[in-house]
DNA sequence: GGGACCCTTCGACGCGCGGCGAAATGTCGG
DNA sequence: CCGACATTTCGCCGCGCGTCGAAGGGTCCC
């Protein structure tokens, strides 16, 4: 019985991710931004020729999607299912050593809250998740009667969530925190709202996000008085 | 403020994985089965001595274990964070075109019923769970009073899997269903009373598992009189 | 101990791919 | 229409890596 493998050709997809400069690429569009060419050039540390044949065999791949825009064109990733296995991976890689001061201040920005590619993770993410859950709002992988009741009055869209084509609202591990946060439709609603009311905006880091005094205390209203993060500010 | 990309080093394992011969190897080893170094490097198609190489790679990047046995060296993947990235990947891979009346009838037969890893995946895997979600016996992430019975009626170790590091009872999403099948700990100690009591045994197919005469019986019995997968045998 | 078998190491070959600078294409503002 | 800027295309170089056959350890059995 001569068997050949043939599974699904996983190869080219890894192969696409496997290149150094191409992961730096799509770990720079986790943020969940699109970003230009040059941006990504620049933050990936090579030359615009050498970042633009990237971009083309990644959107050859349909890993990113692009969209023009005057003389710019900006990337993103091509789905939420492409940002689902770069955590993935990153869940089984190294952690590269810290090298420098700056870099370590990054790296506990990231720790402390980040986006997931289109929802909130990192500890801010996981203590969300930790919150929904001891408040009775979440269960298994669903949300209570209050829990939609709560998340509907913030302004989340919580039936458009749930008739999505997306999963409505897994655990998704998270890999600095190895605990689950909050992903799926809902996970990316209640971020979007979270961003619309300016209790969360985006860092000059890549993917790092950062609670803004409206939302500590927006959030402290909402769980009565429970921090979201860790105490001590990161500086 | 310059950033230089500083996230998880994703990029060597995805190297590791990006390379068609050693992606074949890693498919095989999904199977949950320790296979020999012979045996990997007759299904990738290449020398022993080519094989040799990958395997010392992926040994190195602590993606696949080895265990000695007298002259044969067993290979297994790493542990299942390893099988779960091979999985995601499969989601957004391309499915190879179907070449051979040989290969179509190999692709039946894993949709049908495989192993993904250490739980039971395909048709069978996603019919378990939605016999599981019908009964009342799952709901959410967890298993329900009676479904904590049922289990462990059959033999399967409850409370273990609750015990143990990995996550108890998540859905796991099937690649070739699109819908979700039981994964996680619980999962693999469901698979395992299955293998046991002989209901499933190991197909010819590397990774495909089939349905015996008990099998069909006893999960009948079980869930009074529901088939768990499609009516027409593979042939 | 000898021979069969499994697996790895060694040495050599060839191709694919990532890198860049320079030039071409495209777009905006005047 | 022209100059500044963003991005892509082109041509070229260099090296890393996958491949194999042959040879070298191990292990088993007679």
């Amino acid at each position: 019985m001569e068997y050949i493998a043939r599974d699904a050709d996983i190869a080219p997809v890894a192969a696409l991710i496997a290149d150094p400069t191409r992961a730096a690429i799509l770990t720079a569009l986790l943020g969940g931004r699109a970003l230009a060419a040059g941006e990504l050039a620049r933050m990936a540390g090579v030359s615009p020729a050498t970042a633009s044949a990237h971009l083309s065999r990644l959107l050859d791949g349909r890993l990113v999607d692009v969209v023009r825009q005057g003389r710019h064109r900006y990337y993103r990733l091509a789905g939420h299912e492409v940002a689902e296995v770069l955590e993935v991976l990153a869940g089984i890689s190294a952690r590269p050593p810290v090298r420098s001061l700056r870099q370590s201040r990054q790296a506990r920005l990231l720790e402390e809250a980040r986006t997931c590619y289109d929802h909130l993770a990192g500890k801010a993410g996981v203590g969300l998740l930790d919150r929904l859950r001891e408040g009775g709002y979440y269960t298994g992988h669903d949300l209570t009667e209050v829990g939609e009741r709560l998340l509907s009055g913030l302004g989340v869209d919580v039936a458009g969530a749930r008739g999505s084509r997306r999963r409505f609202a897994p655990e998704c591990l998270d890999w600095t925190e190895r605990r689950a946060h909050l992903g799926g439709a809902l996970g990316a609603a209640v971020t979007e709202v979270l961003f619309e009311r300016g209790w969360y905006r985006r860092g000059n880091v890549p993917r790092a996000v950062v609670l803004t005094d409206e939302g500590r205390e927006g959030l402290a209203k909402l769980f009565s008085g429970k921090e979201l993060t860790s105490v001590t500010p990161v500086t």
